[in-house]
DNA sequence: ACCTTTCGTAAAGAGCGTGGACTAATTAAC
DNA sequence: GTTAATTAGTCCACGCTCTTTACGAAAGGT
């Protein structure tokens, strides 16, 4: 599972650690001198410049121009994290639409592509296919700025089994029991790393959105199942198994609809994209984003004030709150982040789901979380992927020589 | 909050962690020579030696007989967790008793002691004064024995803060915002923790009852409220604020009961102690635990097939079925485990139990973790506290010079 | 008895952060 | 315009902790 944390600490596995903390340093406070790194953390100015001085030398970070901190003295020179070095390359399988996306160590974007298909029962080959394709597209893109890829992460809509690299069930692409390790563009020439979209969503949040200010969240990201991704400490929260966060089939109407997954009244089938636009009387069908997408007509009737859309939306909304009730009860975050399709319908969706949720659980701490809105919508999942194989360098920098 | 993970790493440092990991190996592999925990670790013989002549000299471990492992060569001294050193000492504050526990670092219980009280909306000062008590009889009591007390920590009924050390809300025992940090004979003399009954008795499991077997599992405590221990890695999982696993107020029954908290139909009030006895048609008075006391009563009445407490008992069972039911969504534990009063009462509530929880999450992940129940009962809480206070030191010995 | 195997220790060596002194580059003051 | 003050970064000796190699100690096998 995870690191035992009863490793032993040998030399190595001090520098290890210590590179990883001032290149953490640098990287937060981006054009930083050596002497204000040595403040920062603890370490002597020696030790700062000879950690420095490797990270420099493994292409990590670079010495640019004067920085002139104090009124006097000798200016020190801005240490940055080498922009045009290694990359973190995300991508990302949903149900109409694959996309890639390339950030480089500063945690900007410096290429995005996405292209729609229809994966929907597509044979799962195919797509993995069509994915590496897309991933050695992106990967000679950004070699022409200069960037090197380090690695890759792949937001798949499902549950997985991490660690055998297999997809045990998609329901929305019809997936089951799906190895995904191996792809043969993939794994060979980069070393990938498979997730759920619904945890890398809310890294993608911690890290391009809201960020640190949310504290420990859990974060909804309704696309067409429900999921949620809870990060603790920075982290992502995934259980024993990596199936924590299954937000979409809690119960939310004891009496409802029969779900796939045996159940009764899952969320899913209440608050879900399909299940609201049915309810509110709309086609279920492609393009599922942008104008003229079944989203952006419901988000029309609701301006116009269309009653069945109000009240599919309404209901939604209070099944939701009724789920993030349990969830405050049983995680206690800091903050509750709307994503995915709720993003957009949070001005219809936020007042029934907070009347719900502050009865059930309010009087008993200090009132119910904060629930935000997601500003990244349906991009977070690919850019949490590129975020995190960036932040797998930053956390051990050593990886890279 | 938590260690930041983004300390800089000294040679003292390094020190300290591979004390804890010699140290943690001795204490679970008992006797154990010095060439073993050289292969356990990982370290050299020479630094074992000299790691464990530094445990030796502050009185953690103690060389014992000679220990013959192989058939040929010379036996080794087998190294032991020195009994009648440090230990650790468990209070806990209940509606109708006060408890101490005293254990060595080899978590053998050394000492205990339970007096039964009614604190049931008694002054929270004279409560704790009577805890303090009890305390320095422990600690004098097992000063007799050679062991010296190196902390404590206190199991209590409620929310708390633990930041601030205030208890937010123990509604059984009547207590809102009371501070608990400070109290003249506990943290005076000893360095003293506080912590939610429910995740003292999770911890009580994991290091008396089904110990590391569970993976990471989810601990039902139901006492007079309903609580839940969340162990993730070998640790609680708190939460943002320390309220994590409030299993007790998830809805059960949306048209149920109304219950203190301002929601309606909460688990509480269906598969609490007090719900199932007023149900079964049992006064709900105090001894709660032992023969004759209303629970023993239910418990005969179920043997003897008793029409009312069979009914009372099974819709306990299913409510608490779907209250799991989204703790396993959304927790996501390897092994779900039933202590307090569901512990005797195991034998009824698990079948209902498990028919509800087993229809909603099964079919999505590979079964539903299984549900097993605890052998400690009552003493789960006192035991986790004083266990939690010898974990400390085991993972920290530096701390004792 | 003698060889083999295994345990524990001792002495020398290597890696890495520390501490203090030293050089470099800038501003403030006279 | 020179000098003092201040801050940045480097150099070198040192100390701490793990490793390597070597050796003596205590058993069993022959």
């Amino acid at each position: 599972m995870t690191k035992s944390a009863n490793a032993p600490v040998r030399h190595a596995t001090m520098r290890e650690r210590n590179l990883a903390v001032v290149l953490e340093h640098i990287a937060r406070h981006q054009p930083v001198t050596r002497a204000r790194l040595a403040e920062l953390t603890g370490f002597t100015k020696t030790t700062v410049s000879n950690l420095v001085a490797l990270l420099e030398s493994a292409g990590l970070v670079r010495g640019g121009a004067p920085v002139h901190e104090g009124e006097r003295g000798r200016p020190g020179v801005g240490v940055s994290v080498h922009g045009d070095g290694a990359a973190g390359l995300g991508l990302e399988v949903n149900v109409d639409y694959l996309a890639a996306c390339v950030i480089d160590l500063g945690k900007q974007v410096r290429y995005r592509h996405v292209v729609s298909s229809d994966n929907r029962g597509r044979e799962p080959g195919a797509v993995l296919d069509a994915l590496s394709a897309l991933a050695a597209e992106a990967v000679s893109a950004v070699a022409g700025q200069g960037l090197t890829v380090a690695g890759a992460a792949v937001a798949l809509p499902g549950l997985l089994d991490r660690e055998d690299g297999v997809v045990r069930h998609a329901p929305n692409l019809g997936w089951t029991d799906v190895p995904v390790t191996g792809a043969p563009g993939l794994d060979a020439a980069l070393p990938a790393e498979y997730d759920n979209e619904a945890n890398l969503a809310a890294l993608g949040e911690l890290w391009f959105g809201g960020g640190t200010r949310l504290g420990d969240f859990v974060h909804v990201s309704g696309e067409i199942g429900i999921g949620a991704g809870i990060v603790v400490d920075r982290r992502v929260f995934r259980g024993a198994h990596g199936f924590a966060g299954e937000l979409g089939h809690l119960v939310a109407e004891p009496a409802g609809p029969p779900c796939s997954c045996g159940g009764r009244g899952c969320l899913e089938q209440i608050a879900g994209q399909e299940a609201i636009l049915r309810a509110a009387g709309l086609p279920v069908t492609r393009p599922a984003a942008g104008p003229g997408s079944p989203v952006g007509t419901l988000v029309d009737r609701l301006n116009s004030g269309d009653g069945p859309a109000l009240h599919a939306v309404d209901r939604a909304g209070r099944a939701l709150g009724g789920a993030l009730a349990s969830v405050v009860n049983l995680i206690d975050p800091d903050t509750i982040v709307l994503g995915g399709v709720f993003s957009p319908l949070a001005e219809w969706v936020r007042p029934p789901l907070q009347a719900v949720l502050s009865e059930g659980s309010g009087s008993l701490r200090r009132g119910v979380p904060p629930v935000e809105v997601s500003g990244l919508a349906e991009g977070a999942a690919v850019l949490g992927a590129a975020g995190l194989v960036v932040e797998r360098v930053i956390a051990d920098p050593a990886l890279l020589l």
